[in-house]
DNA sequence: AGGGTTTGCCAC
DNA sequence: AAACGTGGCAAACCCT
């Protein structure tokens, strides 16, 4: 049973059954109420039906409900344009609908930023960011839309798997809100213990750190002038001034370099980050604070996920770096008390999606191994890290440095593996598309005959072959994810309010529950992986292992 | 002053 | 060991 939705920006709403035939409209003034409702009408929950998760789900959410699946329009219409190389048309419900009907087509509307930070104060049922022209039925157009979705998808050649990949985007989009929802527990005084620990009391705003100016001013001195270490032009000025010159400041180029002053940058590149990425501002900024029951100050850092916001498939966040969490700072996840976290991570993931996509016995049967790499080792007959080296060169193209004769064993032993990513860096030095496991496809390269026939033009040909050899092992990977969150989360259906998943990030998920819950939530992860491994990759001998781990803080 | 680009580092 | 895939983000830099 699907169910298409239509917020009506004041807290109701219409709804309209989808059997066969449309069903009649139904108008109701709670949509929370109606929708919690349907959810439980039935032993198997509806599909709902809406133009976008992202304006009706956070405000659903809001009101305390969670639904267990949803077709969202404009995800779906993404893929499918996507599949179509038509990468960067407008995905809204109103760009979809204007093409139906011929008419110029809308482009699609900004997201609002920041709805994540400390400051904001979303309204209920606000958001109606429909690109419909004025007057139109907006329950119509979506049926309508929704109906031609279902139709192209049908007309694919393998449209189980697009169905699929729509369907667990769609998921996506519904943990991704959830997670925005619920936030990461992430203790404010334990990252100030951090800072502080690393760079001194915190300074006024606008001034360094105490360690930092110290540090600037030891820089300096070793110089024997004033150098702005922020500023790269001044520290290569400086590096030629002491008589090492580099052509770049970077990290591993000043390593190389034995003189007093580096180890004083490095350290000061090191902890400067630290302070301007994720120092106080950053918590201020993107850590809401409650009072525990114990009195203790306790926080939520709330993400905000773009669903498909890579070309991948991966996700993006904007706004807080929620993908770029320092390990140095991992330690400020803390379980609430009395509540757990469940980590779980799946290693390798990326070489053992190429040995299930690719067929290739030989490193499906490496697969099968707890720790992929060293068995590896033992079929190349070299140390665990340059199989690892030689493996990840396969997967992202490297070819300098010890690569070459590492890829020469590589492809003796695992031919169908990396025939599998040759043929599709084959394809992308051509100027063409790939597609991941389930369809996602691979936007065509802009400008290519101009790009490929000037100068630089078999470089680029090469970085070409680089993305599309990458992006078919990196999307199948990102659809795993996807089908493994859309499983758990429907295995968690009667944890309590605030508990569930609460962090994700492309191969691991955090999930925080109260400590009498961590062995269902542990089993319900199991079980999700064994889920999605048969459900991507039928009886494939390769294993994902994910390791759940029941922890009070991630660090 | 403000916008766009470059540099460099964080994550997977 | 060397600089290879996807990104976000902040500060410096460079221009109008």
């Amino acid at each position: 049973m699907r169910i298409a939705v239509v917020a009506d920006g004041e807290g109701g709403g219409w709804l309209q059954e989808l059997d066969e035939a449309p069903g009649p409209i139904r108008r109701v003034g709670d949509l929370a109420a109606a929708v919690r409702e349907a959810e439980r009408a039935r032993p198997e929950p509806p599909r709902w039906v809406w133009s976008a998760g992202e304006d009706v789900y956070p405000d659903l959410v809001r009101a305390g409900v969670r639904v267990s699946r949803c077709h969202d329009a404009a995800l779906t219409e993404a893929l499918l344009l996507g599949y179509h190389a038509r990468h960067g048309e407008a995905s809204s419900l109103g760009a979809a609908w204007a093409r139906l009907h011929r008419l110029p087509v809308p482009e699609d509307p900004v997201r609002p930023l920041g709805e994540g930070t400390t400051h904001s104060q979303p309204a209920l049922f606000e958001a109606d960011r429909s690109t419909l022209p004025p007057g139109t039925d907006r329950l119509a157009a979506l049926v309508e839309v929704h109906s031609d979705q279902l139709r192209r998808l049908a007309e694919l050649p393998d449209p189980g798997r697009m169905r699929l990949l729509a369907a667990v985007e769609s998921a996506g989009g519904l943990a991704a809100a959830e997670m925005s929802h619920d936030g990461l527990p992430w203790r404010p005084d334990v990252h100030d213990e951090i800072l502080t620990g690393l760079l001194g009391p915190r300074p006024p705003s606008g001034q360094r750190p105490p360690v930092l100016a110290d540090l600037a001013a030891r820089i300096s001195e070793a110089v024997g002038r004033e150098v702005n270490p922020d500023s790269p032009a001044q520290v290569l000025r400086a590096m030629a001034w002491v008589g090492h010159p580099v052509d770049s400041t970077r990290s591993w180029v000043l390593e190389r370099v034995d003189h007093p002053v580096v180890p004083l940058l490095l350290r000061y590149k090191e902890l400067s980050r630290l302070h301007s990425a994720n120092g106080w501002t950053w918590l201020d900024t993107w850590v809401r604070r409650r009072t525990g029951p114990d009195g203790r100050t306790l926080g939520r850092f709330h993400p905000d996920y773009v669903v498909g916001g890579v070309v991948s498939g991966r996700w993006a966040t904007r706004g807080g770096g929620a993908l770029q969490i320092p390990r140095s700072l991992r330690g400020a996840v803390r379980a609430d008390p009395g509540w757990v976290l469940v980590r779980a991570d799946a290693g390798q993931l990326e070489p053992r999606v190429l040995a299930a996509v690719s067929g290739d016995d030989a490193l499906a049967a490496a697969a099968a191994e707890e720790d992929l790499y060293a068995r590896l080792a033992v079929h190349v007959g070299g140390d665990r890290d340059r199989a690892k080296i030689g493996m990840l060169s396969a997967m992202y193209g490297q070819t300098s440095g010890d690569a070459a004769p590492l890829l020469a064993t590589m492809r003796r032993l695992y031919p169908r593996a990396l025939e599998y990513v040759d043929s599709a860096a084959r394809t992308g030095e051509g100027g063409g598309i790939v597609r991941s496991w389930l369809g996602r496809t691979s936007p065509a390269p802009t400008g290519w005959s101009a790009a490929v026939s000037g100068p630089g033009g078999e470089r680029r040909r090469r970085a070409q072959g680089r993305f599309t050899r990458n992006f078919v092992v990196q999307a199948t990977a990102a659809e795993w994810a996807l089908v493994l969150l859309a499983s758990l989360r429907q295995r968690l259906p009667d944890m309590p309010e605030g508990a569930g998943i609460v962090f994700f990030v492309h191969d691991e998920v955090v999930l925080h529950v109260p400590a009498d819950l961590a062995g269902e939530a542990v089993r319900a992860v199991a079980e999700a992986e064994a889920t999605t491994r048969a459900t991507l990759f039928g009886d494939t001998p390769v294993r994902f292992p994910l390791a759940p781990v029941v922890t009070r803080n991630i660090g």
